[in-house]
DNA sequence: GTCGTGACGGTTGAC
DNA sequence: TTGTCAACCGTCACG
C-alpha cells in the first residue's frame, strides 16, 4: 500500500509507524475490563499481541489510552538560565569544577534532576561560552539590549509532560462532579515531547471554541493523532462505568476527505469499528469516529500514576 | 496457548 | 529548505 498501510499477520490493518487509532485503543481497554483475554482481544481485534499488551501495560501503568508523543527533540538544558547560573557561580569561584556547578545548580532549584546539564555540557559551557570573561562585560551590555531573561523556572515546569490531559486540565472547566486534574500530574513524563506545542494548540483550540471544533481540531484530525482526546476526566472513584462517555463532538479524526489520513483505511480492518458509519460498541452504542466518543476512564483513568517524570518511564512508555 | 519483551523498520517533529 | 537525531509507533519472533 502506498500510504503505509500494512496487513498484520492477524489481517488486521496497520499504518507502520503510527499509533493504532484510538477507537482501537479504546476498544482493546474496553474488552479488557470486560474481562475479555489479550489474546482473544488480539485475534477479535487483529492487533498484534504486543501491541495489546503493550497498550493494556500502558494503560495500567498511566492510566491514559493515548499514545505517547512521537517526534520531536530533547529539551535543551542549556537555557539562558542556566548559562547565566553557570557564569555566575564561575565568576564567584573561578576554581570551580564542573561537577561543583553541577550540584550547585541543583542546590539552587535552578535545575532538577532531569533536567540538569551533564558535567560536560557545563564544561563546554564553560569554554565555549563563558571561557573568556572578558567577554563578560559585552555580553552584560548585549543583554541590556535584549528582552528580560526567562524566570529561572525549573525546567520541568516548562516541560513537564505536555500532556493534552495537562492542557485540558488547565483549561478544560471541570464537570460537576469531577475533580480537576492537577496537570502535573497528567502524564508520567517530564519530557517536552514534540507534541507539546501542538497539543497545547490543539486543545486549546478545541476547549476555546467549545463544540464547534476549529482549526486546532481540524489540525488535530489532520494529524491522524491523538489529540482530540484530551476531554477527558478521571472519575472521583477510580473507573467509572467502561460506558460513561465524554464525547469530544468537535473532533473529525478521520473526517473531511480532504484531511484523509491513512488511518481512514482503518475502515477496512477486519473490526470494522471504523466502518463509515461509526463504530459498533460491543454494547450496541454505536461510537461514531466522528465524534471521538471516548470513555472517561479510558482516555484517563489514572492520576494516581502521577509520579516523578523519570525518563526510564518513557522509555518504558510502550 | 498465553504473555512479556527486544529487535526491527518505519514515522514524526524539534533543532 | 534540508538533514540529522532521537523520540515514538506496531509487528514479529522468541522464550
Amino acid at each position: 500500500m502506498s500510504d503505509g498501510c500494512v496487513l498484520n499477520q492477524l489481517g488486521g490493518v496497520f499504518v507502520n509507524g503510527r499509533p493504532l487509532p484510538n477507537a482501537i485503543r479504546l476498544r482493546i481497554v474496553e474488552l479488557a475490563q470486560l474481562g475479555i483475554r489479550p489474546c482473544d482481544i488480539s485475534r477479535q481485534l487483529r492487533v498484534s499481541h504486543g501491541c495489546v499488551s503493550k497498550i493494556l501495560a500502558r494503560y495500567n501503568e498511566t492510566g491514559s489510552i493515548l499514545p505517547g508523543a512521537i517526534g520531536g527533540s530533547k529539551p535543551r538544558v542549556t537555557t539562558p538560565t542556566v548559562v547565566k547560573h553557570i557564569r555566575t557561580y564561575k565568576q564567584r569561584d573561578p576554581g570551580i569544577f564542573a561537577w561543583e556547578i553541577r550540584d550547585r545548580l541543583l542546590a539552587d532549584g535552578v535545575c532538577d534532576k532531569y533536567n540538569v546539564p551533564s558535567v560536560s555540557s557545563i564544561s563546554r559551557i564553560l569554554r565555549n561560552k563563558i571561557g573568556n570573561l572578558s567577554q563578560q562585560s559585552h555580553y552584560e551590555s548585549y543583554k541590556q539590549h535584549q528582552p528580560p531573561p526567562q524566570p529561572a523556572l525549573p525546567y520541568n515546569h516548562i516541560y513537564s509532560y505536555p500532556s493534552p490531559i495537562a492542557a485540558a486540565g488547565a483549561k478544560v472547566p471541570t464537570p460537576p462532579g469531577v475533580p480537576a486534574i492537577p496537570s502535573t500530574m497528567a502524564m508520567p513524563r517530564t519530557w517536552p515531547s514534540s507534541h507539546s506545542v501542538t497539543d497545547i494548540l490543539g486543545i486549546r483550540s478545541i476547549t476555546d471554541q467549545g463544540e464547534e471544533g476549529g482549526p486546532g481540531a481540524a489540525a488535530a484530525a489532520r494529524q491522524g493523532r491523538s489529540k482530540c482526546f484530551s476531554l477527558s476526566f478521571q472519575a472521583p472513584n477510580g473507573l467509572p462505568a467502561v460506558s460513561s462517555f465524554v464525547s469530544a463532538p468537535a473532533m473529525p479524526p478521520y473526517a473531511t476527505p480532504a484531511q484523509v489520513s491513512p488511518y481512514m483505511t482503518y475502515s477496512a480492518a477486519p473490526s470494522s469499528y471504523m466502518a463509515s458509519h461509526g463504530w459498533q460498541h460491543a454494547g450496541g452504542t454505536p461510537l461514531s469516529p466522528h465524534s471521538c466518543d471516548i470513555p472517561a476512564s479510558l482516555a484517563f483513568k489514572g492520576m494516581q500514576t502521577a509520579r516523578e517524570g523519570s525518563h526510564s518511564v518513557t522509555a518504558s512508555a510502550l
